[in-house]
DNA sequence: CTCGATTGTTACGCAACCGATATAGTGCAG
DNA sequence: CTGCACTATATCGGTTGCGTAACAATCGAG
C-alpha cells in the first residue's frame, strides 16, 4: 500500500512539522543535522562515519563536527569498532531516541489534522 | 478526511525527505531557515517580520538574519509596505517557488514509496 | 507638532559551520 | 616487518549564525 499524498499537503505536513521542531528549540540544528540524526535512528546499524558521509554525498569532516554538536547535545554517542579499530561507530542514545519519537508524533499529530 | 500515518512510516517520510533536500546541496539551510520559507509560501500573504517571528517564537534580529540570507540565494524578497512604512513586507519569488514546489514532489513521491 | 510606541535593522562578541588539507592510527598484502 | 591503503580526526582561514542591546525610521494619539 502505498500512501496517496497530494503537493500541498506534503507541504503543508512537512511546514507544520518543521514548526513544531522549530519551537522544540532543540534547533539550532542544521538541515544536514538533522538528516544524520534521522539516518542513524531509522537505518540499520551499524552506522559508520564514512557510510553517512557516502548516503549523504558529504564529506567526512562535516559527519565528523556534525557527530561532535549532535553528541554534545547527547542525541548520538561515538564508539570505536572493536573489530576494526579504524572505524567509529555512531551509536543511538536515550536522548536521541526520545527526541526521535516525538518529531514522529509531531508528525502523526500534524497529519491528522490535513484538510483532504 | 484526515491522514493516517503511523509514527514508523511519518519517520521515514521525513528521513527520505530531509536526505533528499540534503542532497539538493541547496542545503546550507538552517531548520529555523527552511520554516521560515515554508511559511512564506503556504500561508497567506502579508508576511512581516514581526508576524514570523512571533509565528517561529524567535526574535526578531533572526528572521532579519534569515532573510538576508534566504534572499541572497533569491528564495524570498523584501519590499516596504506602501501603507505602514515600518513594515517590510516578506515577498516570494519565481526561484523560491520552484525549490518549494521541489520541496513538495519529493514528498510525494516518497510517500509513495512507504510500505504499508 | 511633539513625543512615546512600534517596526525592522545594525553592531558587538562569541560560537559553530564550512571546504580543503594535513595528520595519526589501524589493517592488510606481500 | 614494511609499505600502502583506508579510517577518522585535527587544523586552517573564512563565513555565518546566535543573543543582547542599541539604533533609525515611521506612525499616531493628544
Amino acid at each position: 500500500m502505498s500512501l496517496h499524498l497530494r503537493p500541498g499537503q506534503a507541504l503543508k505536513l512537512w511546514h507544520d512539522s518543521v514548526l513544531d521542531l522549530v519551537h522544540l528549540d532543540e534547533s539550532g540544528l542544521t538541515v544536514r543535522q538533522l538528516s544524520i540524526l534521522l539516518t542513524v535512528y531509522l537505518e540499520l546499524p551499524p552506522h559508520t562515519v564514512r557510510g553517512v558521509a557516502q548516503k549523504l554525498k558529504v564529506t567526512k569532516p562535516v559527519i565528523t563536527r556534525a557527530l561532535d554538536s549532535l553528541g554534545r547535545l547527547e542525541l548520538v554517542a561515538r564508539r570505536r569498532d572493536p573489530a576494526d579499530k579504524r572505524n567509529v561507530l555512531i551509536q543511538r542514545t536515550v536522548k536521541g531516541a526520545l527526541f526521535v519519537e516525538k518529531l514522529g508524533d509531531f508528525m502523526v499529530s500534524r497529519a491528522q489534522t490535513l484538510p483532504s
